[in-house]
Parts: structure tokens; sequence; C-alpha cells
DNA sequence: AATCTATCCAACCGCCCGACA
DNA sequence: TTGTCGGGCGGTTGGATAGAT
């Protein structure tokens, strides 16, 4: 979990959404979802906390939110994870962490809340079962060659040293690097980036050239060893934008 | 058939961040 | 500078279901 902050200590402030006065909870309704999905599908999305006033809903504005994110949207994909999204999955995950909304931008039609739950339910085992650590992606045991597991899968980008999993991860951006200080997959490796301290008037020229820089470098790594898996998931149009382009 | 256990995943929770007044 | 709001995130929970005994 998150590391407490000074403020956390301040206490949690209740906002309207967050009352849970008189709202209702649990499984949506069949009813529910059709209220919200006219609602949006009419007026669009945003102002979530008042939206469900708006669209005569007893549930809070996160609640509204999630289910339209994570269901109700059009273009959320259901069904099976294919094993390519799995290998994206994995191959994401090694450099990103736990970055859930970032991985599920990368893959569409999938929700964060789903690569989550599919990390946590199936693709941890198995890389325990193999022997890998699903938190660094290095072996459990460091005595214990990694038998590159076949989703593991050297790519061509085995010349670099990302897809090494006894390596420890490529640099990545700084402010990648900053983001994740958020969780522990960086858990103290990169302490040459953390002590980094960058002159402002530079950061936000440099921010900029590393979003291209970490989005080519992404694009990459999904392009890298087979134009089917851009095809199958369905990433040739539009692909080369990016979450850090797109406005949210 | 009944009970127990494991698994899955939708939903919730608490918190953080940026924008704005 | 400070407080509030809206939106979003990752971690966790708990109900439903499947499989095992």
């Amino acid at each position: 979990m998150r590391n407490p902050t000074k403020k956390d200590n301040v206490g949690t402030k209740t906002t309207p959404c967050c009352s849970k006065v008189g709202l209702k909870r649990g499984p949506w309704t069949p009813e529910e979802d059709e209220l919200l999905s006219n609602y949006i599908n009419k007026e669009g999305e945003g102002r979530w906390r008042t939206l469900p006033k708006r669209a005569g809903l007893l549930r809070c504005g996160k609640s509204c939110r999630l289910r339209w994110m994570n269901y109700l949207r059009p273009s959320v994909k259901r069904g099976q994870i294919a094993p390519d999204e799995e290998d994206l999955i994995l191959r994401l995950h090694r450099l990103l962490g736990n970055r859930w909304s970032l991985i599920a931008g990368r893959i569409p039609g999938r929700t964060d809340n789903e690569i989550k739950n599919y990390w946590n339910t199936h693709l941890s085992k198995k890389l325990i079962s193999q022997g890998i650590d699903p938190r660094t992606h290095k072996p459990l045991n460091p005595q214990q060659l990694s038998p590159s597991p076949p989703t593991l899968k050297p790519s061509p980008s085995s010349s670099s040293s990302m897809a090494k999993p006894n390596n420890p991860p490529s640099p990545l951006p700084v402010h990648v690097v900053n983001a994740n200080k958020q969780n522990d997959y960086y858990d103290g490796s990169n302490e040459d980036h953390q002590g980094m301290i960058m002159n402002n008037d530079h950061y936000q020229q440099q921010q900029d050239h590393e979003d291209d820089v970490f989005s080519s470098f992404l694009n990459s790594l999904i392009n890298e060893d087979d134009d089917a898996l851009v095809s199958n998931l369905g990433l040739s149009q539009g692909w080369e934008s990016t979450p850090f382009d797109q406005p949210k």
C-alpha cells in the first residue's frame, strides 16, 4: 500500500458524493444501467458528482462513473483475455508495475479494473508458478535461472536489457520513474533517478520530450515482435496516440 | 444431496492530483 | 495561499459461482 503522507493525517474529507445516506449500493440493476446509459448518451460524460441526481439514480457519482467506465461504455470489450493481450499485459507490467490505467490505455477495450483483476487472479499466480516474482519480474530464487517461460517469450527486443528478466528494467523517462514512487515497483533500485534534481526551466521541455520518448518506447515494445499482435488487437488505427497525448 | 473451499470479478473505499475561485 | 470540487487511481472486499469432498 501507499505510504502515509502528511496529508493523510489531516483527516478524510467527506464529499457529498461519498455520503452513504440514502444511496443505493451493491450490484446494479438493468433498470439502473438503462437510466445511466440513456442519460450519458444524451448528455455526455462528466460532472459525476451531480450526475446521479440529474439522471434519477440513487447512487453516488463515483459508483456511476465506475459502472459506466468498466461496464456500460460501448467501447468496453467483454470476454476472455486473448493470449496476445495477456502477453502484452505481462510486458507492460514489467515496465510499469501496477499502473493499471496506463496498461489498460494500451489495450483497447480493456479496463484497468479488468486488467487488475486478471493480473491478481491469473497472471501473478502464473508467474509465481514459474518461479518469477510477479512484482519485480525477476526470479524468486536468485540462484534459479529463468527458464524463459512462454509468456515472457524473448522477442527481438531481447537486445534491450528490458527483455531480460534477470536484469533491472531499462531507464525510463524521469517522470515515469517518479510516478512509480507511489507504488513500490521501483523499490529503491532507481535511486539514481529519484535523486535527480531538474532545473524547472528545463523540466517542461524535457517532460514533453520524455512523453514522446516514452510513448515511442511503448509502441516499439508492442510492435516489436509481430505485426499480428497489432492487428489482432486492433491497434493499427489511432495507435500512435497515447494515454499521455489524450486529454483525460 | 449437502457442505466446504477456492476462485472470480464487480463494486467499493480511501486517497491523490489538477483546476479553479 | 488556501480551500473546494471533479475526476481518477490502486488496493481491497464480499457476493456469486464452480469445483471438491
